[in-house]
RNA sequence: GAGGGUGUAGCUCAGUCGGUUAGAGCGCCAGGUUGUGGCCCUGGAGGCCGGGGGUUCGAUCCCCCUCACUCUCCCCA
C-alpha cells in the first residue's frame, strides 16, 4: 500500500500542545484586554460571497484570494461564487451594513479569526493566519478621541504581554497629504505612489528613498525630494512634532486640518494615561493601504525593530461604501497574532513549558486502579485539571513523562498510602513531596496551584 | 510576478579531491535504580544520501532534468 507523506501545505502554523497552550495564553490576554475596553465580540463566516468580497478589484490582497466551491458546482464547471476572507475589515464592512439597524453606534467590536491569502509563504508570512482586530464604527461622525483609545488598548496589551519595550508610532494621513500638496505633489495616483515610497524610509534608509523619488517616474527634483524627506524624518513626542509642523515654511489647508486633529488625539492620549515613552509621532509612517484617511498606527518592539510592525491600523472615512449609502467612519487596528507569536517563539520570549494538566495521578499498582481513578475524580471535583495514568510503565517513567509534558504535580496513591488514608503529592518544580490526608488533597493542591501560578 | 539558496537519521548538520559496512550531537526506546523526574553511564532502533536520466569499472559526491522546501524583492499581518 502506498503511504502518503503526512504534511501540511506551506504557510500554515500548526503547533504541538505545549506551544498551543502558550499561543492560547497570548490570545486570551488579547481578548481580555479588548473586553476591558468595552469591545464586543463578533465572528463572521470564513467564506463570503465573491460578489461581496471582491467589490472592487485592483487591491493587492484581493489578487490573493482563495476561491471555494462545492463539488457539485465544480462538476458543472461553474465559476466559484464563494471565497475565503483575506482580512477582517471587509467582512466587518459587510456585517455593519447588513446589521446596521440592530447595532448600537458607535459600534465597538473585536474579532479574532483566521484569514487566508494565496501568496508565496516566507518568513513571518502565512497563507492562513489569525488576526485580532478592534474597530470603532460611527454613524455619520466618529469622535476623534476614539483615535486615542486605540493606542491606549495597544499600550495596555503589550504591557501585559511583556514582550519588551515597545513604541506606538503614529502619523496622520491629512498631514502627509497636506505636505505633499503644499510641495506641489498633486493628489491622486502620484501621492499614493510617493506615500508608498516614503513608508520605506525606516527600512531602506533615507538615501535609497531619496534616489528612488528623484527618478523620472516620480517627477520630484532632487531638492524637492530632499526637502520632503527632511520634514518626514521628524519624529518624537507629540507636542514637539506638532510644534515643528506648525513652524514649517509650507502651508496648506489640509495640513492645518491634520495638525488640529492630531492635537486632539495627543491631548486624549495624555488623559488616557498612555506613558509618553510608549508612543511618538513619526511623520514617515504612511501605511501602504490607501483607504486610511486620518490617524495611522504602527507598533514596533524597541529591541527588535527588524520585525517590522506587529500591529497596525488607522482611521478611514467610510467603511462600507460598497454596501450601503450610510456614511460609516471608523478607526481600528489589527494584530497579526500568528506572525507575532511565531516571532516571539523565535526570540524565545514565549515559553511552552506549562501544561493545561495540573496534576497527574500516577499508577503504582494495577490492583489499585479503582482507587486512582476515584482520586482523579475527587481532584477534578475540586477544580483541578487531572489526568490519570492507566499504562505508564514504571513510576520513574511516569514522573519523567509528567515533567517533560510540563505537568506541575504528581499524586501517588499506592498500597502504603491507602493503608494510611493519605496521598503523596509531589511538586515537580521544587521536588518537594508531601503526605496529605486524602480528604484534604483537593483543597491543599488547589491552594498550592494558586501560589505557583 | 522577479531573483537567489538548499535537499544526507525524527531534529540540527558533518562527510566522501568519485571507491566497497554513510557519521556526530540532540531526541527516541531499553537497562543500570524491584515505589520517585531533571544529572551520569551502557546498549539499541532509526537513512533506496529528494526523484529520474546521463558520464564512469564504480555516483550520496560530477552533469542535465524534475520535484520539494526556503529566503529576498513586491505587498502586507
Amino acid at each position: 500500500m502506498d503511504i502518503v507523506k503526512a504534511r501540511t501545505m506551506p504557510g500554515v502554523m500548526e503547533l504541538l500542545p505545549g506551544d498551543q497552550i502558550a499561543y492560547n495564553r497570548v490570545r486570551d490576554t488579547i481578548r481580555a484586554t479588548f473586553e476591558r475596553f468595552g469591545f464586543l465580540p463578533i465572528e463572521t463566516p470564513v467564506m463570503e460571497l465573491v460578489s461581496v468580497l471582491l467589490t472592487k478589484s485592483g487591491g493587492e490582497t484581493e489578487k490573493q484570494v482563495y476561491f471555494t466551491q462545492s463539488t457539485g458546482a465544480r462538476a458543472q464547471g461553474k465559476d466559484p461564487d464563494l471565497a475565503l476572507r483575506f482580512d477582517l475589515t471587509v467582512p466587518l464592512a459587510r456585517y455593519v451594513a447588513e446589521h446596521e439597524p440592530d447595532l448600537a453606534f458607535p459600534f465597538r467590536r473585536y474579532q479574532m479569526q483566521r484569514v487566508y491569502r494565496g501568496e508565496r509563504a516566507q518568513k513571518g508570512r502565512y497563507r492562513e493566519f489569525e488576526q485580532c482586530d478592534i474597530d470603532v464604527i460611527g454613524r455619520n461622525d466618529l469622535d476623534l478621541r476614539f483615535d486615542a483609545e486605540i493606542p491606549a488598548v495597544i499600550d495596555q496589551l503589550f504591557t501585559q504581554l511583556d514582550f519588551g519595550p515597545f513604541t506606538i508610532h503614529m502619523n496622520h494621513r491629512k498631514i502627509l497629504r497636506g505636505l505633499f500638496a503644499a510641495l506641489g505633489i498633486e493628489a491622486g495616483e502620484r501621492q499614493t505612489t510617493v506615500l508608498r515610497e516614503v513608508d520605506k524610509l525606516d527600512k531602506r534608509g533615507r538615501d535609497a528613498v531619496l534616489a528612488t523619488l528623484s527618478e523620472d517616474e516620480y517627477g520630484l527634483g532632487g531638492p524637492l525630494a530632499d526637502k520632503l524627506l527632511t520634514i518626514l524624518n521628524t519624529r518624537g513626542p507629540g507636542a514637539e512634532v506638532l510644534a515643528t509642523l506648525r513652524g514649517l515654511d509650507v502651508s496648506h489647508a489640509l495640513l492645518d486640518e491634520g495638525i488640529a486633529e492630531m492635537a486632539v488625539v495627543v491631548e486624549a492620549l495624555k488623559a488616557l494615561g498612555v506613558p509618553a515613552d510608549h508612543w511618538c509621532l513619526n511623520l514617515s509612517i504612511a501605511r501602504g493601504l490607501d483607504y486610511y484617511t486620518g490617524t495611522v498606527y504602527e507598533t514596533l518592539l524597541d529591541d527588535h525593530p527588524e520585525l517590522g510592525s506587529i500591529c497596525s491600523g488607522g482611521r478611514y472615512e467610510n467603511l462600507a461604501g460598497h454596501y450601503t449609502k450610510s456614511k460609516l467612519p471608523g478607526v481600528g487596528i489589527s494584530i497579526g497574532l500568528t506572525r507575532l507569536f511565531s516571532k516571539m517563539q523565535e526570540l524565545e520570549i514565549v515559553s511552552s513549558s506549562d501544561s493545561t494538566v495540573q496534576c497527574l495521578v500516577a499508577r503504582m499498582d494495577p490492583e489499585l486502579d479503582h482507587e486512582t481513578i476515584a482520586l482523579g475524580a475527587e481532584l477534578r471535583a475540586a477544580g483541578i485539571n487531572t489526568q490519570v495514568v492507566f499504562d505508564g510503565g514504571k513510576l520513574g517513567k511516569q514522573m519523567k513523562a509528567a515533567d517533560k509534558a510540563g505537568i506541575p504535580f504528581v499524586a501517588i496513591l499506592g498500597p502504603d498510602e491507602l493503608t494510611r488514608g493519605s496521598v503523596q503529592v509531589k511538586n515537580l518544580r521544587s521536588g518537594e513531596q508531601q503526605d496529605i490526608p486524602r480528604a484534604e488533597v483537593g483543597a491543599r493542591l488547589l491552594a498550592q496551584l494558586g501560589e505557583t501560578s
